[in-house]
DNA sequence: TCTGGGGTCCTAGGACCC
DNA sequence: TCTGGGGTCCTAGGACCC
């Protein structure tokens, strides 16, 4: 019960790997997925790519810079999913308790399978050697008696390894790692603790819980104290339903025209009410954001009095909200790099409960007059899309400005459950 | 040469209510 | 007369995660 029985599994670079058995050629080189040494960023590297710096995230003539040799190739997005899904089907096979947090990693509880399979260790070297023969894919697992713990021994662990952290030798793990290695802790409250003195999770917790969270804010302070004292009550579970659903669209850079905005907000929200209404499902708050050249970035919320999950509403309610925050802004009109709309607030909607007028209110108000008529419209269109596919019909006139867009099936890749 | 896309949670001030 | 105390919702910003 209070041995080493959690595990967590976490595939080693896993889009960069993916490629790497896709094509041979690449396997034991520097690869990056996405971006090229002109422009565009880098979503995954290679463990090769990274022993030059090359990371998810930078720039892509940084990282050819950094790594002479570096192979980029635009990444076969469409492998991924089916490819992760059997490395969880096998990890499913030693228990029901996962917990999937991403596409590329889980949560075990093994203490009920270890009549079957033996102790804990054993079952996580049985799983990485299943990973890798039955789907050829490199694997890390952390054992421990905490999620926390565990999650750190798998970093720990990488690339392609295994560390078991026996409950008797916790602190003895834990002190000298470097707190950044802590769920919660990013390069701000990396650099707070830093400016105390606090690098190591062993000189967290001989910091006074108070203090930490002078530092770094109640919540967060009181979090982490709690962490680098050993102390993690998180079950293993399924993962809760997401709370909100977004889209967003990087611009390049853009002075934002009606006509721009219009056709980029038209394509967000259709993605975004697409997927409520494939769930059945709505919410009352759309947020947007607007980033402008520099990385400065700016949101605008409104809560409707009903909730929304129609493309033209939504289409339309986001588009005021970004007027609104592009004029706020002083000075001459400025360059658009990003539009992100998102909806939270969600509510449970059966296609029955439209979105309907409510009393004495303007029609011509968003979220309010057409609804019934607009979620007709969508629900004939998702039909036919469901027959025909995505591209078979949409509102939008797509003739306007080049938008560089990603493919769809990345954008799948990071979508939470609804 | 100039930064992708989808999420969660927390903070803080103001409006509003009892 | 110069202002209690607590709670909820909304909005904007920010840190963090994969």
């Amino acid at each position: 019960m209070s041995g080493a029985t959690i595990l967590h599994a976490d595939l080693d670079a896993f889009y960069a790997s993916v490629e790497q058995l896709l094509d041979p050629r690449l396997s034991g080189r520097p690869v990056a997925v996405g971006g090229s040494p002109h422009g565009g960023v880098v979503l995954a590297a290679s463990y090769e790519a990274k022993a030059y710096g090359v990371a998810g995230g930078i720039p892509g003539w940084r990282a050819a810079r950094l790594c002479p040799s570096l192979r980029f190739v635009p990444g076969r997005f469409r492998e991924y999913q089916p490819l992760a899904d059997r490395v969880m089907d096998v990890l499913g096979d030693v228990t029901p308790v996962v917990e999937r947090i991403s596409i590329d990693e889980a949560f075990l509880d093994v203490s009920g399978s270890t009549h079957l399979f033996g102790p804990p260790a054993r079952i996580a070297a049985l799983l990485r050697r299943r990973v890798r023969d039955e789907v050829g894919l490199p694997i890390s697992v952390g054992v421990a008696r905490t999620k926390h713990l565990a999650k750190i021994a798998s970093q720990v662990a990488k690339p392609d390894g295994l560390v078991v952290v026996e409950p008797e030798r916790e602190r003895d793990f834990l002190d000298p790692l470097p707190v950044g290695l802590m769920w919660g802790v990013g390069p701000v409250a990396r650099a707070r603790l830093a400016e105390r003195g606090i690098t190591t999770i062993g000189e967290l917790a001989r910091t006074p819980s108070s203090a930490v969270e002078q530092v770094l804010g109640h919540a967060v302070g009181a979090r982490m104290s709690a962490l680098a004292h050993n102390e993690d009550p998180r079950r293993v579970a399924g993962a809760g339903r997401a709370r909100s659903v977004g889209a967003q669209s990087a611009l390049g850079r853009q002075v934002a025209t009606r006509e721009l905005v219009r056709e980029v907000l038209g394509q967000l929200a259709d993605r975004v009410a697409g997927r409520l209404r494939a769930k059945d499902r709505a919410g009352r708050t759309v947020t947007v954001r607007v980033r402008f050249a520099g990385m400065r970035s700016v949101t605008r919320s409104l809560t409707l009095p009903g909730p929304v999950a129609t493309t033209l509403t939504l289409t339309e309610v986001a588009e005021q909200l970004v007027w609104q925050a592009i004029d706020d802004q002083p000075g001459p009109r400025p360059e658009v790099t990003l539009l992100a709309v998102s909806v939270s607030g969600l509510v449970h909607q059966s296609s029955l409960q439209l979105e309907l007028p409510v009393q004495g209110d303007d029609p011509r108000r968003p979220g309010s007059a057409p609804g019934a008529a607009r979620w007709a419209v969508d629900r004939s269109v998702d039909a036919v899309r469901a027959r025909f596919g995505a591209g078979a019909v949409g509102y939008l006139p797509t003739a306007m400005p080049r938008v560089r867009t990603v493919p769809d099936e990345f954008r799948e890749l990071a979508e939470h459950d609804l």
